[in-house]
DNA sequence: GCCTACTCACTTCC
DNA sequence: CGGAAGTGAGTAGG
C-alpha cells in the first residue's frame, strides 16, 4: 500500500463510505473499554435492501491485541531453533540404515539468511527442469496445474515414506503436506500466481484436493489456512479488497438445504476455537472483503470441505465452481457473539459438483435410488464391497457374458522357475529392515505409504504375499486387499461399458488388479496373436508411452536419490485374457489422457513368485469421472503411416494430446 | 526487506 | 472414536 495519501488518516480506513460509519457503532472485538450498547446491530436477520455492514474495524483497534510485555527477540537470535527431533519410538527396536537422505531443501531454516537465499536460487533453476517457465507460472493451463499437482503429491509420498522409515534428520518428519507445498512454492514450481476473480485457468469445475497446500500451488486459493481469499482493486483513488474464494468447512455450520446455496460464516472471532473466548467478528479483513464482493457482485470461488468418509480425520476439498454473494446479514453466535453471515448463490450453467457428491451420499444408504441400476453387485459377492451395473443412456442389459474373477488363473502348473518362500518377518514389514527378503528386492523401501498410497512408480514392486510369514496386515500387500472403492459398471455414450467411482480416489490409490486367465501357449509370437485378437486381453508387451509420476529427485536433497526407473522391468512378458473371466479392471477404457496407471507387481504363492497387473491412480479422481488408462501400441502396428492400421482401434477419448488410435 | 499477526490445518497422542 | 495439543505455512500489512 503506498503511504503517500493523507499521512494522519488510518491506512485501510482511506475507503470507508464516511456517510454509512458516522452513525453507527463499532463491531468490536474484547472491547472493555466499549461495550456492545444496545443500539448496536441486533440478531436475527436484516430485511433484505437493508445493508447490514457498517464498514468499521481499522488498525486503530488493533493495539487493543499486542501485548506489550511481548518484546521482540534481539537480533540475531531466532525463535525458531531447530530442535533435534527424537527417533519416533516405534522405529528404535529396528536397526536402521544410516541415514542416506539428507534434510529437505528449501527455506526450513530461517538461520542463515544468506544460504536460504542461494538455495532458493537453486530451486528456482529447478522449476525450469520440472518444466515450468515465469509465464506459466504467472497464469496456468490444464497442462501445468496437473504438472503441479503431480509434482506436489510426488514429494508429499516420497517425504512420508522417509518419514515412516524414520529416515529424516532434524525435526521435518512431520507435516509433509506442508513441507512439500513449501519446497514447490520456493521452487516456483506453481501456477496462476495472479491473483484473479473469477475462474482460475486450469482447475476445473469438480477437481478434488487433499490438502489446502494444494490449493496455494495452483493458485485457486492463496490463503494455506484462512478460509477467505481476496486482492484489492484500485478504484480511483480508493483502494478496496474484493473476496476471490471461500473455503467451506462442514464443521463450521454452512449448510444450506440447497446444493446451489452456501451459508457461510465470516472469518475470526475464535468461533469454535478450543481454549479462547468467543468474540464479536469485526468487519475488516476477509469478512471486509466479502461485504464488499457481496456489493459489488462479483464472482466468489467457493471450495466446499468435504468429511473423507475413508479418513475422517481429513477432509477433501471440491472445487464447486462460481458463485455470488446474494445476501448478508448479522448473527448472534452460539455464545452470544457476533457472527457475519453470507448467502451465496451459485452461478447457473455451471457442471455440477458439489451435488454429485450429495447424489453418491444418497445412492451409499440406498443403492436402488441409482437411476439406470440393473444389478446391484455385478460381482455377485466375489468382491468384499458390491459393483453395481447401471445403464442410463441406452437400453442394453448386460454386458458380454464373463464371469467376475478377482485375480488371475493360470491355465496349467507354472514351471519352478525360481523357487522362493517370501520373508520371514515375524511382525508387519518395516521399511530399512534388510533382514527382510521383500524389502530388500524393494531397496530398502516400503513402496507404500502407511495409508496405503504407492509412493512411486517402479519397475517391479516386490509385495509380501501368501508364502511370506509376516502378519496378515503387513503394509506391503496393497494389492491383495481387495477394491478400496465403491465403483460401478456403467455405459457410456460412445465407448461401451466403462468403469467409475462413487468414492473419490486420491493419487497412488490402488483401485484394482488385472483379473483374468493368463495365456500362455508356450511361445511369445502365438500369445501375441491371440492378445491382437482379443478385446479383452491385457499384454505387458505393449509399447507404453513413458510418462513422469515419481518426484524429481532434486528437491530433497538425496545424496544417494532413490532415483529407479519408472520404465517397466517385467521377468518375462504378460498375456491376460479376461475375455471368460475377469474384473472390474476389464472395463476399463482406453484414453491418451489417462488418470490411471498399471503397476507390475510380484508376489509369491506356493512358493513360486507370480507376476500381476496393479492399476493405481494417477492423480486425484472425483466422484463419478471415468476410470482410463492408456492400453499402449502393439509392436506390430507402431510406425505405420497415416490412418488406423489394422487391428486398431479409433479412439474417442477426446483429450488434446489423442494419438488417434489405440490397440 | 524483514517481521509479526492472522487464519474454516493436519497429525499424533491420549 | 473423539478431543486436545503441538507444529505449522502463505499472505497482508506494518
Amino acid at each position: 500500500m503506498e503511504g503517500g495519501l493523507g499521512q494522519n488518516s488510518v491506512p485501510s480506513s482511506s475507503s470507508f463510505d464516511k456517510s454509512t460509519v458516522l452513525d453507527v457503532k463499532p463491531l468490536r472485538c474484547m472491547l472493555p473499554i466499549f461495550p456492545m450498547s444496545s443500539q448496536g446491530p441486533s440478531s436475527g436477520q436484516y430485511p433484505s435492501g437493508f445493508a447490514p455492514f457498517f464498514p468499521f474495524g481499522g488498525p486503530q483497534e488493533s493495539h487493543a491485541w499486542t501485548d506489550p510485555d511481548q518484546d521482540t527477540p534481539p537480533s540475531g537470535v531466532t525463535l525458531n531453533v531447530p530442535m533435534p527431533t527424537p527417533l519416533r519410538s516405534f522405529r528404535s527396536p529396528i536397526a536402521s540404515t544410516p541415514p542416506k537422505h539428507r534434510a529437505l531443501r528449501g527455506s526450513s531454516s530461517r538461520s542463515s539468511k544468506r544460504k536460504t537465499q542461494q538455495s532458493q536460487e537453486s530451486l528456482m533453476d529447478l522449476s525450469s527442469v520440472v518444466g515450468i517457465s515465469p509465464a506459466q507460472r504467472a497464469d496456468g493451463n490444464r497442462e501445468v496445474v496437473n504438472l503441479v499437482l503431480m509434482e506436489f503429491d510426488a514429494l508429499r509420498r516420497r517425504i512420508s515414506q522417509l518419514a515412516d522409515a524414520g529416515e529424516f534428520v532434524s525435526g521435518v518428519t512431520k507435516r509433509g503436506d506442508l513441507k512439500s507445498g513449501n519446497v514447490l512454492m520456493t521452487a516456483g514450481i506453481r501456477t496462476n500466481m495472479n491473483k484473479r476473480v473469477g475462474a482460475v485457468p486450469g482447475v476445473e469445475i469438480g477437481d478434488i484436493f487433499f490438502f489446502r497446500m494444494e490449493l496455494c500451488v495452483v493458485g485457486l486459493h492463496a490463503q494455506s489456512m484462512g478460509g477467505i481469499d481476496s486482492l484489492t482493486i484500485k478504484d480511483g483513488l480508493e483502494e478496496e479488497p474484493l473476496a476471490v474464494s471461500i473455503v467451506s468447512s462442514y464443521e463450521y455450520d454452512d449448510h444450506a438445504d440447497d446444493d446451489d446455496v452456501l451459508i457461510y460464516s465470516g472469518q475470526s472471532g475464535n468461533f469454535g476455537k478450543r481454549d479462547r473466548v468467543a468474540c464479536d467478528q469485526k468487519l475488516q479483513g476477509g469478512n471486509l472483503a466479502l461485504e464488499r464482493s457481496s456489493r459489488r457482485h462479483n464472482e466468489v470461488r467457493v471450495i466446499r470441505g468435504m468429511k473423507d468418509t475413508a479418513n475422517p480425520s481429513a477432509k477433501i476439498y471440491v472445487y464447486d465452481g462460481l458463485y455470488k454473494i446474494q445476501d448478508s446479514w448479522i448473527e448472534k453466535g452460539k455464545h452470544g457473539s457476533v457472527v457475519f453471515k453470507y448467502k451465496l448463490v451459485r452461478m447457473p450453467r455451471q457442471r455440477s459438483a458439489f451435488s454429485v457428491w450429495k447424489s453418491v451420499e444418497k445412492w451409499k444408504t440406498d443403492s436402488s435410488s441409482r437411476t439406470g441400476l440393473i444389478l446391484s453387485d455385478l460381482s455377485s459377492g466375489a468382491e468384499s464391497v458390491p459393483v453395481p451395473l447401471v445403464n442410463d443412456v441406452d437400453h442394453e442389459r448386460l454386458p458380454g457374458g464373463f464371469t467376475y474373477f478377482h485375480s488371475l488363473r493360470y491355465p496349467k502348473p507354472v514351471s519352478l522357475m525360481q523357487s522362493s518362500n517370501g520373508c520371514n518377518c515375524t511382525k508387519p514389514c518395516v521399511p530399512g529392515d534388510l533382514n527382510c527378503s521383500c524389502i530388500r528386492r524393494n531397496e530398502g523401501d516400503l513402496p507404500y505409504t502407511g495409508n496405503g498410497i504407492l509412493v512411486s512408480r517402479k519397475s517391479l514392486v516386490h509385495e509380501c504375499g501368501p508364502t511370506c510369514r509376516c502378519f496378515p496386515n503387513c503394509k506391503n500387500r496393497v494389492s491383495q486387499m481387495g477394491l478400496k472403492h465403491a465403483f460401478e459398471v456403467f455405459k457410456t455414450s460412445d465407448r461401451g461399458w466403462g468403469l467409475r467411482s462413487w468414492d473419490p480416489i486420491r493419487a497412488g490409490s490402488f483401485i484394482s488388479e488385472y483379473a483374468g486367465e493368463v495365456i500362455d501357449k508356450g511361445n511369445l509370437h502365438q500369445n501375441e496373436e491371440l492378445a491382437m485378437k482379443d478385446e479383452h486381453a491385457f499384454n505387458t508387451n505393449q509399447i507404453y508411452p513413458p510418462f513422469k509420476w515419481n518426484h524429481t529427485p532434486q528437491l530433497l536433497e538425496e545424496v544417494s536419490s532413490n532415483d529407479s526407473s519408472e520404465d517397466y522391468d517385467i521377468p518375462s512378458p504378460l498375456v491376460i485374457s479376461a475375455k471368460e473371466c475377469g474384473n472390474v479392471a476389464r472395463f476399463m477404457n482406453h484414453s491418451c489422457s489417462p488418470n490411471v496407471f498399471w503397476q507390475p507387481v510380484v508376489y509369491e504363492e506356493n512358493n513360486q513368485s507370480f507376476l500381476h497387473i496393479a492399476f493405481f491412480s494417477l492423480k486425484h479422481i472425483p466422484p463419478m469421472t471415468e476410470l482410463t488408462y492408456d492400453y499402449g501400441v502393439s509392436h506390430s502396428d507402431r510406425a505405420e503411416g497415416s490412418g488406423i492400421p489394422s487391428g486398431r482401434k479409433k479412439c474417442l477419448c477426446g483429450s488434446s494430446k489423442c494419438r488417434g488410435s489405440f490397440g
